[in-house]
DNA sequence: CTGAAAGCGCTTACAG
DNA sequence: CTGAAAGCGCTTACAG
């Protein structure tokens, strides 16, 4: 059906390998066989069969990338889709597909990767999301399986990953909301099963204590990552007193901040969110919201990812990408 | 290194044909024997290769989907993303991978197909748009490589494809709007470069001609699929004649077109998005918009393409996706 | 500088 | 019911 290398070899009256070597560019090849071979190529329009080199390299040039399960945290946190992006645009120039699955629930997560692993259709896999012994991670150490996650692991030292600076990065909006004479700071955090809440959470701590703030822990939530859960927490909060300023970890927390705010009558809290979601500029007040550079993330976790696998020697196993406040009319 | 068809063959005491023909199920091994393969299969923890798999079936049973070059479309429009989870979900249940690429401009899209379709890495393709003259589809249909197109393609008979009924989508609008006593519509599209933009504005002018209005060709406008765009669009048309409504392509025209009325102070204007974005209910008012179910526009598209590859009877080459205008205060 | 041969890990027609 | 052999389309060590 399709033209292999046979049928060029036929074509240019040499045998098989030397076709091999001329695709590959094989010094030891006279530059006429080559030329002879190329024209051959072209006049068949021969394309390599990416299978059978896979086959025999014991490599297939793609990256597996595992999406979140949740079907929400995909079409509302801009973070996943900024990330394929940034993953896919590196991949391609070096020239690697991307296979992307994702997992029906936590459960299933580490099955998924098994089969993936197993069926050895992927050289190395890219994890978009870290949690506390995220049994994913130990499942690709144990099978020795390159990797790399996007989001600081408990194994810092051995183990691929970019990430944001989350605690400067919570650290630097609660610093800069002090300074701007808030001092009663509340902090709604996602549930501290995920790495970045409690990184967001020390840099809240951190900034409070260098001020001489002291942590109230009646203004410290930790729920789920729903704006709903959000707006309880808010209730409850004001109930207990109204914070000057409010820090969230997520924009969809922020609205759920701002819609119990807002139905409260209150106007003058500030309020953070996390991750510049296109809806937090349109909300009203805007939001302010830091943006962690997701695209960024990505080709970085691609260019680890892809550098551990050809073996390219790298001065560090992880990169720390900026994050850059974007400040709206919820901070004004 | 990995546990091969040959080492659970050892183990088992059987040829390697024979393990494979029990990782087949093939009925003409004993029950014995399977029992003993399978057994050997899982003390080594055998793992099929699909690479391997792949090169003698000549099949990889993986998909290709191929999304815009644009970066704003993608972020910005759920449907994307919501297409890709369905495409994810099905393919997933068939035993199919998704193999994912991105072209970096127009121009760029058939060279990636081109290289995607001579590598042999997938079965099909999926193409999440159609334009006029597509050089894709017309790509793909030359080299009679299966693919699958989200949109109504110009060869409808011969393609397949899903898509919404995207006449009837915008007349039902329109009508509804006309029942609601509206006489002035405005239409702001995109470009009419893509598909969807001309049905569109085919269902607003069947609306007007059925209720007897007669279409004014100062209130249609095909811009680009810009917020801004539009904006200029809605200036435009306002100075020409306020409309008692405005119907739109997009979201994100819809956008654009509530800031220009809120800007002149005009708040009876009714109005209507489509693709029912996450920031069309947050905005002030909300947006009603029409969800044009892409999830299922992904999962039905998945469906006639692995029915395709794997020569399952068909009764048609396409499905149309019901859609559903969600109202909301923009058209109270 | 080039070729013949072996091998990657499977599947399947053929033979028994 | 089971096995030996050929083949999928490449790459590369070995030989010349």
């Amino acid at each position: 059906m399709s033209v292999t290398i046979k049928d060029v070899a036929n074509r240019a009256n040499v045998s098989p390998s030397t076709v091999s070597r001329v695709i590959s560019n094989n010094s030891r090849i006279s530059d006429a066989t080559k030329e002879r071979v190329r024209a051959a190529m072209a006049e068949l329009n021969y394309q390599p069969n990416l299978i059978a080199r896979s086959l025999t390299n014991k490599s297939t040039k793609t990256l597996g990338l595992l999406l979140p399960g949740s079907k929400a945290d995909l079409l509302l946190n801009p973070f996943f889709v900024q990330a394929m992006r940034g993953i896919s645009s590196y991949a391609k120039e070096k020239g690697y597909y991307i296979l992307f699955t994702h997992a029906d629930n936590d459960e299933d997560e580490v099955e998924v990767l098994s089969n993936l692993v197993g069926s050895q259709w992927v050289d190395g896999i890219i994890l978009t999301t870290v949690k506390d012994n995220d049994r994913s991670i130990a499942f690709l150490q144990y099978r020795k399986h390159p990797f790399v996650v996007i989001g600081k692991p408990d194994d810092e030292k051995n183990t691929y990953w970019v990430d944001n600076d989350n605690i400067k990065a919570m650290y630097d909006v609660v610093d800069l909301l002090i300074k701007k004479g808030n001092k009663n700071i509340g902090f709604i955090g996602g549930s501290h099963e995920f790495k970045v809440t409690k990184y967001r959470l020390l840099g809240y701590l951190k900034a409070l204590k260098v001020n001489n703030i002291k942590a109230d822990l009646n203004l410290i939530y930790e729920k789920d990552y729903t704006e709903e859960a959000a707006y309880e927490a808010t209730k409850e909060m004001i109930d207990y007193q109204t914070p000057d300023a409010i820090v969230t970890t997520d924009d969809l927390i922020a609205f759920g901040v701002q819609r119990a705010l807002l139905e409260q009558g209150i106007e003058d809290v500030s309020l953070v969110g996390f991750n510049n979601t296109v809806i937090s500029q349109y909300k009203k007040p805007s939001i302010s919201s830091v943006d962690i550079n997701a695209e960024k993330l990505g080709m970085f976790a691609a260019k680890l990812l892809i550098n551990q696998i050809e073996n390219i020697p790298m001065e560090t196993n992880n990169y720390i990408i900026d994050t850059k406040l974007i400040e709206r009319d919820s901070t004004k």
